[in-house]
DNA sequence: TATGAGATCAACT
DNA sequence: GTTGATCTCATAC
């Protein structure tokens, strides 16, 4: 039987939670998978939403943790988020990829898409496939419609530095199941990235 | 393989 | 008015 987990897993550092998140099973109405991707966002972060204090949009991640903070993307996408460490400061881990594993059916029909590496490998898609949108903004992560398991093997994590940004570029908070092919993009050896 | 444009909206300057 | 925790499709090499 797999394991749900608390709301206390998540009420501790961002930075303890987010590695320990891959490999856990999240689902949205019984469709998802097994999460192969996250990053972490902090409130003393310059990418982090809550970097510059509490606002309509993010107001959730300054609640308490376990609970989801769901926001548009270049107004086209949802991004899922898990709120973390309630007391000291606003911070979430950004859910970016998914194994898919339960519901491919409807995945696709909602994806329009067959290919399965292509239908929660990035913060959008999982969000497209899992039907996830505003009206989840504030729900509790391990509660209906949402239910999140934890790993049944611990799997080998990679570590790298984050996607898409233009802030804090150089901070190692993108965490991944080391050789999954669902990942949203491959991660380059940590060591090399700063070479010229 | 790599780079660029377009879609479209809320926060922020 | 500009920008962004994105994705898709088109064109170029």
């Amino acid at each position: 039987m797999p394991r749900p987990l608390s709301r206390a897993f998540f009420d501790r550092s961002v930075h303890a939670v987010a590695p320990e998140l891959i490999g856990a099973t999240l689902l949205c109405n019984g469709v998802g998978g097994v999460i192969v991707e996250v990053e972490s966002y902090h409130q003393s972060d310059a990418a982090a939403h809550s970097y510059g204090g509490k606002t309509e949009r993010n107001a959730v991640m300054f609640g308490p943790a376990g609970y989801a903070y769901v926001y548009r993307s270049y107004g086209i996408h949802w991004c899922l988020n898990v709120v973390c460490e309630h007391e000291g400061s606003a911070s979430a881990v950004l859910i970016r990829a998914l194994q898919p594993t339960s519901g491919l059916a409807t995945m696709r029909r909602r994806r329009g898409v067959k290919d399965e590496r292509l239908l929660c490998s990035g913060p959008g898609r999982l969000c497209q496939a899992l039907a996830i949108t505003r009206h989840h903004n504030a729900l509790p992560i391990n509660r209906p419609p949402f239910a999140i398991y934890a790993p049944v093997v611990k799997p080998a994590v990679i570590v790298g530095v984050r996607i898409g940004l233009t802030k804090a570029v150089d901070l190692p908070w993108r965490y991944g199941f080391a050789g999954s092919p669902f990942l949203s993009k491959p991660f380059k050896p940590l060591l090399a990235q700063k070479t010229v």
